[in-house]
DNA sequence: CTAGGGTTAG
């Protein structure tokens, strides 16, 4: 046998015109059975299988078993080593199948064979990895591919702006796509229509909305992802109206509708009060060629449960059963919900045994909504009861269905009952901490919730970046600011990139500890990392700095915020009057 | 030839 390097050189390129491969790969997809695959494949083994062959069939395959005995079949048996782009398809089904394990070890044996991992294998662990919220692994292969120095493009930047969403960063997100922009990448739709997303999460609303405008100077056109993600940034933050008002943009320049677009408008139209549109648009899907699917019948009994038509929310349950159409455990929910409201906890209990029936697993909300229904018809030691059973059979219980077990308790006066499960937080059971952590800071617990919540920083337990800015707003809301800026200096310590809400409250607490110069470089340098902030962050470095009376900063500043189009003008005069007010100082 | 984006319930 030659060597290594000869194999591989003598069969790059090769291609074997005497195998008809279109035919060839025809009865391989039609084969099931994976001792028949090879008994098609092997008359080709001694005689090399080309890399064209290989690389169609690998592409091919979606199965994942199948790929990686394709894999193993080619190492073992054919005469050439499989390319990094085999391993990358290999992986990509592997890792849509969730096989973390064997991903690890096809990543090994690449490196075993001195294949170097690509931009394609990054991007693809990255974001496999990113999107099962195991961003550990995540952010390992991002350090290993920066370690390889594999340079990134367009996608792997959008992978990472999609893991920093991810992971509820969004100024690291921010900040990610200002040095992409910076670098002289121009981004594509898909960059784009994620960054949509990412302002909506940071409520930059303007910034979002003027994301449409400038891709059609960039050339590129919206579509209906784009005007449906600026849809959820405004049905996410109640802004209905200017919902309403992009979705008639939508269709002045006659961007297509979709399912997705018509479930979000069912939705707007019901908070609007306009259930007679929703139900219009509703029932008029199929005329625009779209079919209704479970999404858009849950939002539509929704609607029906808020307008209180609840006739019609019983007849869409049933109908929905009778022409076979899928419920899922939100059906269910929204149902039980709509008998919360009507009272009729016999008909909610009812519905839980259905879905039990036809296995469909309750959840969190599911439990909460019950829970609440018996607190409020008086059957207090009903919901205890399930609470206890939830917990002693190891459901996670998240902070909303502990703090409706709370409540329900305070509403029934069973003040002593409530307290006690506050004070179990602290040594949580089966409760992450970061749950009890939210918990008691939103009962106002402050004491208990520094008490976990440092207990957890220190045992790096603490991931989520919402956790931080939780206790940020409650040191800020009790004055606490010393607090806030040690909680801001283990955030950055840590590489997170705290929200503009958060930095307008850490600037503030810079203020009242008289930190002027801490609070400037603070503002100076998430700017220069790339975030972008909200008018609130500016006008408060703006007070910041006519409380100390430096007036020339204030002009400064004020000069640079009036050129950037982003700044509220009539809003910025305002502020900065109002400082030279203050300052009983005229200004010039 | 492989990698990236939007919707429902407490």
């Amino acid at each position: 046998m030659p060597p290594q390097h000869l194999r591989r050189k003598h069969n790059l390129g090769f291609i074997d015109h005497s195998v008809d491969m279109d035919e060839l790969l025809s009865s391989i997809g039609q084969t099931s059975d994976e001792h028949e695959l090879f008994a098609l494949l092997s008359p080709y083994k001694c005689r090399n299988l080309s890399i064209r062959f290989m690389v169609s069939l690998l592409s091919r395959e979606a199965d994942w078993q199948r790929s990686l005995a394709l894999l193993d079949w080619i190492n073992e048996e054919a005469l050439y080593t499989p390319s990094v782009f085999a391993y990358n398809v290999v992986l990509r089904n592997v890792l849509r199948a969730k096989q973390w394990e064997i991903a690890h070890g096809l990543f090994d044996e690449m490196r075993q064979r001195a294949l170097s991992p690509d931009r394609y294998t990054y991007s693809t662990l990255i974001t496999h990895f990113g999107k099962e919220g195991l961003f550990d692994d995540a952010l390992s292969w991002l350090q290993k591919m920066e370690h390889d120095r594999v340079p990134g493009d367009l996608v792997l930047y959008s992978n990472l702006i999609e893991l920093s969403r991810k992971l509820c960063d969004y100024s690291k997100a921010i900040s990610i796509f200002s040095r992409l922009k910076r670098s002289g990448i121009t981004p594509d739709l898909v960059a784009y229509n994620s960054m949509i997303n990412v302002f909506g999460k940071a409520k930059l609303f303007r910034e979002a909305r003027s994301l449409i405008s400038e891709m059609r100077n960039a050339g590129v056109t919206p579509d209906t992802v784009s005007y449906t993600t600026l849809l959820t940034m405004y049905v996410e933050n109640q802004r209905f109206p200017e919902a309403l008002s992009v979705f008639s943009e939508m269709r002045d320049v006659n961007c297509l509708l979709d399912l997705t677009t018509c479930n979000i408008m069912i939705d707007v139209y019901g908070h609007l009060d306009m259930a007679k549109e929703a139900d219009k648009l509703f029932w008029g899907m199929r005329k625009l060629g779209i079919e209704p699917n479970v999404v858009s019948y849950n939002t539509l009994l929704r609607v029906y449960g808020d307008a209180e038509l609840f006739g019609e929310a019983i007849h869409l349950f049933r109908l929905m059963q009778r022409k076979d159409i899928e419920q899922n455990v939100v059906t269910y929910n929204t149902m039980i919900m709509i008998y919360g409201k009507t009272m009729e906890h016999e008909k909610a209990n009812n519905l839980i045994q259905e879905m039990h029936s036809r296995n469909i697993e309750p959840n969190a909300i599911t439990y909460s909504t019950i829970i609440s229904i018996w607190g409020k018809v008086g059957k207090l030691d009903r919901a205890a009861m399930l609470f206890q059973k939830l917990r002693s059979a190891g459901i996670e219980i998240d902070q909303v269905l502990y703090q409706t077990m709370i409540v329900a308790y305070e509403r029934a006066g069973l003040v002593a009952h409530a307290k006690r499960l506050l004070h179990e937080l602290k040594r949580p059971d089966n409760i992450p901490r970061a749950t009890a952590i939210r918990i008691l800071a939103g009962a106002g617990r402050i004491e208990e919730a520094t008490w976990v919540f440092r207990q957890a920083v220190d045992a790096g337990e603490i991931k989520d970046i919402k956790v931080f800015e939780h206790m940020i707003h409650l040191f800020s809301k009790y004055r606490k600011y010393a607090n806030v800026i040690e909680v801001f200096e283990r955030m950055r310590a840590i590489g997170y990139f705290p929200d503009s809400n958060v930095i307008a409250l850490v600037l503030n607490g810079y203020g009242k500890l008289q930190e002027f110069e801490k609070a400037d470089c603070a503002y100076t340098e998430l700017q220069e990392e790339g975030c972008v902030f909200s008018d609130e962050v500016h006008f408060q470095m703006l007070s910041l700095c006519g409380a100390r009376r430096d007036f020339e900063t204030v002009e400064r500043l004020f000069e640079r915020l009036e050129m950037d189009p982003n700044v509220n003008k009539k809003d910025l005069h305002l502020v900065v009057d109002g400082i030279y007010e203050r300052a009983n100082r005229v200004r010039f």
